[in-house]
DNA sequence: TCCAATTTCGAACGGACGTTCGATATACTT
DNA sequence: AAGTATATCGAACGTCCGTTCGAAATTGGA
């Protein structure tokens, strides 16, 4: 999924009758904000900071933008509904619940590997919303989670019949959303190898823990320590 | 470990030789900075908020912290520490990898229960630290990840000789991580139950996967549907 | 080419921020 | 009771913030 798929998948009424030059505009200004927002939190950035940024006046900014928050709530709804879109479709696909698991961790970290910033804005910075843009995106949010817990429940009682999910399944769901948020702090291509490779590794967790692992030890690092920090910076 | 105990556990040298009433007041301070911090994040608390919520002078604060960011070195420094204190308690005691690793679990879970507040706030604002602060932390930080790493390299390898950890463990120890502190986005006592609990589901995603639950399904949900969001506001 | 819609901008406003300073009040030691 | 260290405070400073406004520049279609 293209950035620009990102900008034309969701559109507000007030974009879907907007030149295609504004909507490309608008696509740099939202990129470029993410990008900030994501290194130093959205309330830290400025207004004056991305216009900076983009060579451009403080007050052109609002031309785009009712007001700071709006930015943000517009970063994430597309961004949002980019990431669940691609996910009910990779979920609608046929397969056992075990490799939609796989498939739905692969989608979603390559997603983040190719929308680090706007997806960090999103995982972050939710609680910055005001109460109506907020339920908005909340919404969203729920969405993807139910989608992933009527997965993950089907991997725990096979694919027979629509079970409800029990609390741990809830609980095991966050688990691996914690896993999958996680990431923004510690990730870094060059050391830890494409995200592909950590899907698969997050699956098998996932799927087996890591008692599995100690029977099927012995000659499995590939590329080894070419990851020594935990952290980047 | 009480509140109190996380004060006496790190002190800078400047502390060591204040009155009790000094620390007991700084103690109180920092605790509800915390609440602040963790409520609407480092950079939108301000001293006046501060000052308000303790039913203080705005200068008044001046008085014990140089600025407000050695505000949140002192409650990241002496909430870490505290923290990295009691589990390398909690490793240094005997077991199986296993049991070590599902005492750290909930020991973590514990710590945060008692200290929500201090702990989001040590997990979400590290980057909220300059260069010399900053460097501090992350190596108490650093410290957490290793002796984790250390543990989980066990539970693959076995507890016999001391191999290093493979780039999968360390993997496999961000994930961990990342099941651990995305918990401040979501758990609820009132709807997910006590803390150690899900220690006991999370060590057994961990070891087991999820599986290992399939064979053992049934009746296994003591209080359902108790937790229907899956984030609280 | 002309016109209307769109886009950009400089300048400014009111407010909130972190921090400082000198003075005053309180608490502890002797 | 005196004296010193500790604690608190009101008021202010300079800076930066989000936002607004009217005017100027630019664009795209007829």
């Amino acid at each position: 999924m293209t950035v620009a798929s990102i900008a034309s998948a969701t559109l507000t009424p007030r974009e879907r009758h907007a030149r295609p030059s504004t909507r490309k505009k608008l696509d740099r200004l939202l990129m470029k904000a993410a990008a900030l927002i994501a290194d130093k939190g959205f309330a830290a950035m400025t207004m004056r900071d991305l216009g900076a940024a983009l060579d451009m006046s403080l007050a052109g900014l609002y031309h785009y933008f009712a007001n700071k928050e709006d930015l943000l709530f517009q970063l994430q709804y597309r961004t949002f509904s980019a990431l669940l879109g691609q996910q009910e479709t990779i979920a609608a696909q046929p397969g056992t619940p075990e490799e939609q698991l796989g498939r739905l961790l692969t989608g979603h970290l390559q997603f983040f590997a190719r929308h680090t910033h706007e997806l960090k804005a999103c995982t972050f910075e939710l609680e910055s919303l005001g109460g109506a843009h907020y339920r908005v995106i909340e919404e969203i949010r729920r969405r993807y989670y139910r989608m992933l817990t009527s997965v993950i429940t089907q991997v725990i009682r096979g694919p027979t019949g629509a079970a409800r999910a029990t609390r741990q399944d809830r609980h095991a769901t966050l688990f691996v959303f914690g896993m999958l948020n996680w990431i923004f702090m510690w990730y870094d291509r060059t050391r830890h190898g494409p995200v592909e490779q950590i899907g698969v590794e997050m699956c098998d967790l996932i799927l087996h823990g890591l008692e599995h692992r100690r029977r099927h030890a012995g000659g499995r690092e590939a590329h080894p320590r070419l990851d020594d920090a935990y952290q980047r910076r």
